[in-house]
DNA sequence: TTTCTTTTACCTGTTTTCAGGTAAAAAAGC
DNA sequence: GCTTTTTTACCTGAAAACAGGTAAAAGAAA
């Protein structure tokens, strides 16, 4: 049998160099490239499709809600993540909504198919520096990401533009003691130590915009 | 004349795309691919290289100080950064080091193509998106970002783990004063209002780690 | 309708940051 | 060797953040 296969990826680049890749394995066959999660959608209402890979950082919807989506409807197609760098809690909750694999893109040509090989065969995978990553449990990470709420969001957005609580109620037209419960329940929410720490960890799990 | 042509990038993935989409140019020849830029200035030591595509965030050195010990040394080398996002600082600081053009990797075939080209025949190039954003000259933008020293960065990493400022002087040994100093020496170098503003603009624009 | 979440708001006190100085030793660059 | 940058260090006072509470109104969800 051969597996039908979807790349999504922002980048015609790689999605040439992923394909070019897969060309040595005779058991995958690309159907189908796609620049943008909604493409895709579109695409497996109306075709029968095996194999994903895909992106995590696309354009419109990110691959990890990308990711659940498709597998809420589509519960055997075996969907693999790439991206360029990533963090433990990023490849957790790709693998919680149904993933079947996370790649880096800096992985060597030979883990690559290795690992669309062992996931077409039912496994679980992860390229090698996902697996350093990801066998270093930290307790915070165990647990699943919240989000934030609108007004969290409004008010960590503007913390990252440098305002003081004091301008941000101004901004918002909220009163000062109001940001300062805000800013408190987000740092208790995420138990981070100060802004700085929110910032970082936020960006680097794209929480914000 | 066929252009001795070298990738850098440190996705494997990547530089097979950017290999097969010039292998339909006949006048361009890929003589060496490599993953990181120490490898590169080793190689064009020793060889000819005309062309140079090189992704701006590379392991050891990022490709904008690549760009510029190169060109300080080879005025006539040919080298075209590339990034998945890109900031309009980032763009003018790599063709303020001598860069000869920048492409987003979601950049078309077509697109790629023509900047290569137009690269070749002395022309300074950006692939659509760039020019985008390139087009929009924020007065901050205008001025060229200043790199962390290295001490610099050791705080600002530890500040983005949320550490206070007596607790970076008990990690480093040093007296809090010091850190103080280095603190607001960063925070001033890149006009930031606190070191929330200044976490979120130096992960955006990769100055850290 | 009841429950949970979100948004709003207030009070107090301690800790930390931020902004303004200055300055000398060490290292790096030319 | 000379110059510039980096790293180190100190002083002070105002501003802001942080940590600990509480609580009610509004909206969403069950």
């Amino acid at each position: 049998m051969r597996y039908k296969t979807v790349i999504v990826d922002d980048h015609p680049i790689v999605i040439s160099g992923i394909a070019g890749l897969l060309s040595d394995l005779d058991n995958i066959e690309i159907v189908e490239k796609f620049e943008s999660g909604v493409a895709l959608l579109d695409y497996i209402e109306e075709h029968t499709v095996d194999l994903i890979l895909m992106d995590i950082f696309l354009p419109v919807i990110n691959g990890v809600d990308l990711c659940k989506t498709i597998k809420q409807k589509y519960p055997k197609l075996i969907i693999i993540g790439m991206s360029s760098q990533s963090e433990r809690s990023l490849v957790m909750q790709f693998i919680q909504n149904g993933g079947n694999g996370y790649v880096l893109k800096n992985a060597s040509f030979g883990e690559f198919k290795e690992c669309i090989n062992r996931a077409i065969a039912g496994e679980i995978v992860f390229s090698e520096e996902v697996k350093m990553i990801i066998s270093q449990p930290l307790s915070e990470d165990l647990e699943r990401i919240p989000s934030l709420s609108r007004r969290e969001r409004d008010i960590a957005l503007l913390l990252s533009q440098g305002k003081s609580t004091q301008e941000i109620a101004d901004d918002l037209f909220l009163s000062f003691l109001t940001v300062q419960t805000h800013r408190r329940n987000i740092l208790q929410k995420y138990k981070m130590k100060n802004v700085a720490e929110l910032i970082a960890f936020l960006l680097k799990n794209n929480l914000l915009n």
